[in-house]
DNA sequence: ACCATTTGACCCGG
DNA sequence: CCGGGTCAAATGGT
């Protein structure tokens, strides 16, 4: 929980810098737009924690329908910004950034995102694990021969997993799910019975790296096509986390303390740190858009270093996915 | 060449 | 046996 308030107050403390930087940003959209969505990402984090660790139905929003969906989607690929849009709301509403009504009660107002959890959700279940190795969990171990038994290819009770509707762009490209921070990688999809679109799989981009094994699934509903039933399992064990390294230069925290924690919620502030690194890196892309993620940061379309150079002046030199997670994974682990 | 998605096959639980 | 989850070869993009 620590951690999660950390968070919350680090993207208090981005908005603030946002706003302060506002007047400048005001003639550059793009920065602008960048700078919203790494806020956004904050809370969506916390987000996304808060849906781990509780056991309450967020509701961020109603799924929506005519509702002003995308605000940010442009286009193709940028599928991400559903998520991201409730937050904006939501930071836009409680105006005081400092008390966002993410938490438990707050229901609704938001936007489209519908977090609950799986227990109620019928899929649940679906992502359970054995408990035993985390890593690998089928045949990736390169012993074919040796494969006794996959071990975990099916369900097995999955306690764990969180469920959520996010609402669907509208426009553009309305297939890609939302993003919810994280980048994920899909490896598989499916025809579900009774589903009129197929359910796709999508297991942490780092998993190879850093066994991370967040997984989540993604269907859209028969009811509403333009809403997504997000279901996640396990968590992330590479960015979660998140670390301090790149982002060395946080500018002394308008928000007092609360930021930086030593040990502990080396986490938060720091995550903020990475994320935006990270997002910087990434050029920020859909989750679902596959490619997006590549470690070290290829397309430099969006501006979003220069922000984060603005904004933090944080030059922080090569971060390379690598870096990031790294010093990450070893702070976080359940 | 590398990495991500696609897609059919495989595997397992119910 | 069926449905759902995962694997991995094939394919495509950068």
């Amino acid at each position: 929980m620590d951690d999660i308030l950390a968070q919350v107050l680090n993207g208090c403390k981005l908005a603030g810098e946002l706003e302060g930087c506002l007047a400048t940003l005001a003639n550059q959209p793009q920065l602008l737009l960048s700078s919203c969505e790494k806020v956004v990402d904050t809370f969506n984090k916390v987000i996304y924690s808060l849906s781990l660790q509780t056991s309450q139905h967020l509701v961020l929003g109603e799924p929506l329908h005519g509702g002003p969906r995308l605000g940010l989607t442009m286009g193709e690929g940028s599928s991400s910004h559903g998520f991201m849009q409730p937050c904006m709301d939501v930071m836009n509403q409680e105006n005081e950034i400092g008390g966002l009504g993410i938490g438990g009660g707050s229901s609704r107002s938001m936007g489209m995102i519908e977090f609950g959890f799986s227990q109620s959700v019928e899929d649940v279940d679906v992502f359970g694990r054995r408990g035993e190795a985390p890593v690998t969990g089928g045949r990736i171990s390169d012993e074919p021969s040796s494969s006794h038994k996959p071990s975990s290819r099916k369900r097995k009770d999955g306690a764990g997993a969180r469920t959520m509707r996010v609402a669907a762009p509208r426009i553009g490209n309305t297939e890609i799910p939302p993003d919810d921070g994280y980048t994920w990688r899909k490896y598989g999809q499916k025809d579900i019975l009774g589903s009129k679109f197929p359910r796709s799989y999508y297991r942490c981009t780092h998993k190879n790296y850093y066994g991370c094994e967040a997984k989540k699934k993604v269907q859209r509903l028969n009811e509403d096509p333009y809403t997504y039933e997000v279901s996640y399992c396990g968590e992330h064990t590479c960015q979660t986390s998140t670390s301090p390294l790149v982002i060395s230069s946080l500018p002394p925290p308008p928000v007092t303390g609360a930021t930086l924690t030593p040990a502990t919620s080396l986490s938060t502030s720091i995550n903020l740190g990475s994320w935006f690194s990270r997002e910087v890196d990434s050029g920020r892309v859909p989750a679902a858009l596959p490619s997006s993620e590549t470690p070290a940061g290829r397309d430099g379309d969006y501006p979003v270093a220069d922000l984060a150079e603005v904004m933090f002046n944080s030059g922080s030199s090569g971060s390379s996915m690598d870096a990031i997670f790294n010093s990450k994974q070893e702070h976080w682990k359940g």
